[in-house]
DNA sequence: ATTTAATTGCAATAAAGTTGCATTGAAATG
DNA sequence: CATTTCAATGCAACTTTATTGCAATTAAAT
């Protein structure tokens, strides 16, 4: 718990009561969220704006990162490396389960090197793997 | 240009010229569009939610396909399959420039198999990779 | 304890997407 | 090729998602 201090301290954000409940309920869902699953998880105890703008700063600050979906809904995830020197999350693969349509990292998986055509220079790569889920898989 | 007339006909859908004007612009463009993209090339022509309405049919007749993308906006690239059998689109590589944002998508590109945890099981993979695009590369 | 500036909540607004209904028009029919 | 039929379109209204401005609050620096 005094964890979620540490990680904004080392971004240099306020301590507010705010930011420790939304990275708690990250911490805890394990799961990309998107702004409506905060807003009905705190019901109407957050303001709209402020989750907003908690989560910009979040994405700012490399707390968070978005993750690529096709619903056209933003949807945010914690960063592996939120605490160390460098704030970028590295390339990772996403896990959509189509049954329940949660999404999580898979930090512990490298996304393979592959050839690019020529000139194309690459930045980033981001995978996302659709399927069924550990837990779906289970029932 | 008879073509689309084509496309459209296979998958049952009556030709319209709304239908081909949109298809037309995304043949012409090669890359991603959004909802938006389409409203400001077409100007006032064309009504708001007859474009809605018009992705969301090739959409489901698989003309088009969904890119995932972390913008929260929603955005559609031509099949590399219309007018075959099968109207699922196959697992591709989806380059976003971080110079032009133009999204392509490289379908000559396959992703490499890769091994998920225990109970997972994968329907789809999707890997988007961002960097910067041949175009804006020889500028 | 006081000051300062960032954070929050509220109101208003913009942007993205959907639904219902009347009108238009593609294509099936005789 | 005239008529009929139902899908496609356009318009209006609405919902959902996201942003901006400003006053009130509060973390933390002094």
């Amino acid at each position: 718990m005094q964890k979620l201090i540490h990680i904004l301290k080392h971004h240099d954000l306020r301590t507010t009561q705010v930011r420790l409940d939304i990275l708690a309920y990250f911490k805890k869902s394990e799961s990309a969220l998107s702004h409506a699953d905060l807003e009905t998880h705190f019901e109407k105890k957050l303001d709209r704006v402020t989750i907003y703008r908690t989560l910009n700063s979040f994405l700012e600050n490399g707390i968070l990162h978005k993750v690529p979906d096709d619903s056209g809904i933003a949807k945010y995830a914690l960063c592996k490396h939120e605490g160390t020197e460098h704030n970028h999350d590295d390339d990772h693969v996403h896990f959509k389960c189509k049954q329940c349509d949660k999404i999580e990292c898979l930090h512990d998986i490298d996304i393979p090197k592959l050839a690019l055509p020529k000139k194309y220079k690459l930045v980033s790569a981001n995978l996302l793997i659709e399927g069924i889920c550990a837990t779906c898989n289970d029932v």
